[in-house]
DNA sequence: TCGGCTTGTGATAACGTTTAAAATAGTGAA
DNA sequence: TTCACTATTTTAAACGTTATCACAAGCCGA
């Protein structure tokens, strides 16, 4: 019976025009309290709900953001990366907090617009895309689309689309700045330097070390994917060579995390042979042995900034893509206690 | 123009009626296939997308599952704990592969049925529930609504809807068997009792010592929440109390990754001092130093076989509760390398 | 007593699809 | 050439809400 009842039907049993129920359920000042308290009741009572389709239909809206995780497969990355899950986290903690349903969806083909999908069919009011991943042209070409989307990813020049993203050249440099201030001087950079995300850090890292006057060794700098398992034989072959290093700025702290296994591995112990440092400052930084040292990349406070910006955007707002601040976090791989 | 493009619309740019569109769009064999591939070209060459929302209300269905997270925040999980997220991203993967949207809802306030709302309002088909956190007795309540709700949980006698779980009392005699194994006696039990998940873990745990012949200190318990921050105090106070034991069984990674923190910093040994297991697997366990033993949950084939039998009970095939094999994982954790 | 205002409600079109039933075109058999 | 079918297409009626208008009271000052 809660399955078939309908606005038609609580009308019905409240003795009063369905406009009226509907005005009731809204909270529409146009109808009297009490007749609105009666309609509450009964609805309450019989356990009505609005459907849903039938609302967004007639609004035009669906209450609805959706979160696009393109992963590149290529890349190695999967939804089990800590950096993606935890702004999923994060943005469906927001998202709740502001009465919006949240619609996850991980394409499959990187080469299908499937993330268009979700806004053309009205599924979701606006869409929040996470990293560029290498796709920035084709997030260039949404078009009209551009208004109903924000994106986290590392800045690239100007872009069409409102971008929400740590500033990735002030955390690399960060990162280099704490590494020299402990006396390293041999920094070996670990990442994908493909991303754009992670070429900004490996910009500011450049960057440090100019302004420190101290030269950049072309041996130190490993093109690892994320999250693939060959990072660490990489690494290990890397050790092996020989070539000198007494520090490790990994781009993600899963890479970190792994750089720390394969320096055990080999002997050198963290961080008094190599300090290293990662990015993101994931959960899970903070229990690896040792602590982590990392840049804070605030994925909660990212996930909110997403929402809002979305959010003001379809309120036609005009918004401003944001770079949020980057912190430095020192933990035990870079100073022991 | 792509904005505003409509089945009606459409119809008239291919010169056949609506009823035409709607049937080649859903590749029916009642229309002549050169009319349909005719009418699929405009409507790619347009960018139309049905309107999910009028779909849907005529279908009277969503092609969406929900999938509803209940956090406990007085046993201070957060959407960062890493089973659930690992969660979220099995489940969304294993939706988006059946051609599913997965809609994400973290409610906010323990005592309201939000979770409900997902379903009586339309938006989902069907409602994935992740652990019953002490809700057993609300879920029971379910009534019709059962039909359309799985449950991920520990078994917990006969239940009125479908659960599917890992054996978690198996779970709990394999991490006990396997500290026994390797010559360990005192085994403390760390995690929050009241979750019967880990009730049933500590009941495995049990059974294994009683086959053993092996007692049970009842000091060598510890009731700690799963994330809080208070545990690695909890530990180090237990810790000094100088109640001798020389493993540790944690209920979660995360847990255990703390525990080999708050040992670290006592100055004992992990393993050789005090062994220590795991559960979930989840991924960062193989990334902890040393690399952490664990009771791998397979959370990626659990969040498949949720979606696969709510999909099943949805299409009204009679289901049954499942409960997925534990597996022990052997690492650094408990044997050196 | 009668317009002129509020206040509440009711009737009634949309909103964009799907689908059962009706209609039309097409096809070979008689 | 006509008939009985079958292959296609059109007509028209939902699906459950919301929002625009119109209307019925009730109240006020003239």
């Amino acid at each position: 019976m809660a399955q078939k009842m309908t606005m038609a039907e609580l009308a019905r049993l409240a003795g009063v025009d369905m406009s009226t129920v509907s005005r009731a359920l809204n909270d529409s000042p146009l109808v009297k309290e009490k007749t609105k308290a009666e309609i509450l009741k009964i609805a309450r009572e019989t356990g009505y709900a609005v459907n849903a389709s039938a609302r967004n239909l007639r609004r035009r809206s669906a209450d609805a953001i959706g979160m696009v995780i393109p992963l590149r497969p290529e890349s190695g990355q999967t939804l089990s990366d800590p950096f993606f899950l935890e702004m999923v986290g994060a943005v469906s903690q927001a998202a709740s907090e502001r009465g919006y349903d949240l619609i996850i969806n991980v394409p499959k083909d990187t080469e299908t617009i499937a993330e268009q999908r979700l806004l053309q069919t009205g599924k979701a009011d606006g869409l929040i895309i996470i990293g560029q991943a290498g796709r920035s042209t084709r997030l260039d070409a949404l078009g009209p689309l551009a208004k109903k989307v924000v994106v986290w990813g590392g800045r690239d020049g100007p872009t069409k689309y409102t971008l929400v993203g740590s500033d990735n050249k002030a955390g690399g440099r960060l990162a280099a700045e704490h590494l020299m201030s402990i006396g390293r001087n041999r920094i070996l950079f670990l990442g994908p330097l493909s991303l754009p995300e992670v070429a900004l850090r490996y910009e500011g890292f450049e960057a440090a070390h100019t302004a420190q006057g101290l030269p950049i060794e072309s041996e130190l700098k490993l093109d690892v994917e994320f999250g693939g398992s060959a990072v660490f034989q990489d690494l290990r072959t890397f050790i092996e060579q020989g070539h000198p290093f007494d520090a490790v700025f990994a781009a993600s702290d899963v890479l970190a995390m792994t750089a720390i296994m394969a320096l055990r591995a080999a002997g050198r112990s963290v961080p008094e042979d190599v300090a290293i440092v990662g990015y993101d400052n994931i959960g899970q930084a903070q229990l690896s042995t040792p602590p982590l040292t990392t840049i804070d990349q605030n994925i909660n406070a990212g996930g909110e900034m997403l929402v809002d910006l979305l959010l003001k955007q379809l309120a036609g707002e005009e918004v401003t893509s944001q770079l949020m601040p980057t912190r430095l976090i020192v933990r035990g791989s870079t100073v022991a206690d």
